[in-house]
DNA sequence: CGCGGTGTTGTTATATGATTACATATCCCC
DNA sequence: GGGGATATGTAATCATATAACAACACCGCG
């Protein structure tokens, strides 16, 4: 019996936070801009469960010493995550997700599943091309494209029966941000 | 000096409203759904301003004999109207519009002003075909894809400065639902 | 008719998401 | 070391959405 909480592959989750930190204070450097210990713990944060997580899930993490920082506190991190290319914000879910290819430019496509919570993330050129032929017939001028696919995930569609979320075992506060949808149990 | 409200070209906006209540009264009875007043009234002010509209600006026109109604109230009647493709609910804002052809599937692709607000409809298949096929060779099984780009509409492109919303001037209550967006006037 | 099931609405409270306004601190350049 | 830009702290508030439970209304059926 599979029980596999990711998506993807078993990977070294460690490893893959570590990377993605390692990739960001290199990108920040080059920029010029500054991976503060706040931004960065909020980074690391995002990139714990490797899934969506919501702003108030990581501003529950982000209690340090007792003492529980502000929302804006977040936000502003975030915010600033997002602008560099660090982190997704995934409208549908109102939630954030860790980018993994944060050098380049990146159109921002997703595969969401509706039972695990993962979101897959995706580069397609077609897509791409697509929408912006659709949007030039229209002389409508593109500043972000946003694609957000709901459906359900390879491994979800081989698991009998849905229930909630397998990845919360692995943290305990790794609870689904997603409130959009309907519990099918 | 233009100050065409609609990014599309004026229309009479009443039988425009109407017909669409026409529709989705024969819709629902075809299906053996219940069109009740309520829904009927959220679905009517879903469709005036012929824009997305934030469910509590639907709300606060639900004022009844002075008697505010409760969030819950017109969460259901949208819940029930999304759910029978009557109106579509724009993630990216946290909005509604009506669905100008519910009575086939619709995948739900939109060019989002982000001056004015306004949301058209798209339904390009060569976007479809592109998503349902990459989706298909991860294994992704799609329940509903959601496309939402945002940029600046041919209307607004050619209005000097963005300010705000100029369709505020049809009718005062269709204030923006658009809180993503930072003001940049 | 009265029973019971399904579906709709009402009521209250609360969770979650995000921003505004203002004060304070910190870093870096000159 | 002054001064501007950037970053954080604090408090309040707005906006979006759901939970839990009660009541009612409609409908088919014995």
């Amino acid at each position: 019996m599979p029980t596999t909480p990711q998506t993807t592959i078993h990977h070294d989750h460690d490893t893959c936070v570590s990377g993605a930190l390692t990739r960001a204070e290199a990108l920040c450097a080059s920029r010029g801009t500054k991976l503060t210990p706040i931004r960065r713990q909020v980074l690391e944060l995002v990139w714990s469960g490797h899934r969506p997580r919501g702003a108030y899930a990581i501003l529950d993490d982000m209690k340090v010493d007792g003492k529980r920082v502000a929302p804006l506190t977040v936000y502003r991190a975030l915010d600033f995550l997002v602008e560099n290319g660090l982190v997704h914000r995934l409208e549908s879910l109102n939630a954030y997700i860790g980018c993994p290819s944060p050098d380049h430019a990146h159109p921002g496509q997703f595969l969401v599943c509706r039972d695990c919570g993962d979101a897959i993330e995706l580069n397609d050129q077609r897509v791409s091309a697509a929408i912006a032929d659709s949007a030039r017939a229209r002389g409508f001028q593109i500043d972000r494209p946003t694609v957000e696919v709901r459906g359900l995930c390879p491994v979800c569609q081989n698991r009998p029966h849905p229930s909630h979320s397998p990845a919360d075992t692995e943290r305990p506060e790794a609870r689904q941000p997603v409130t959009r949808q309907k519990a099918e149990s």
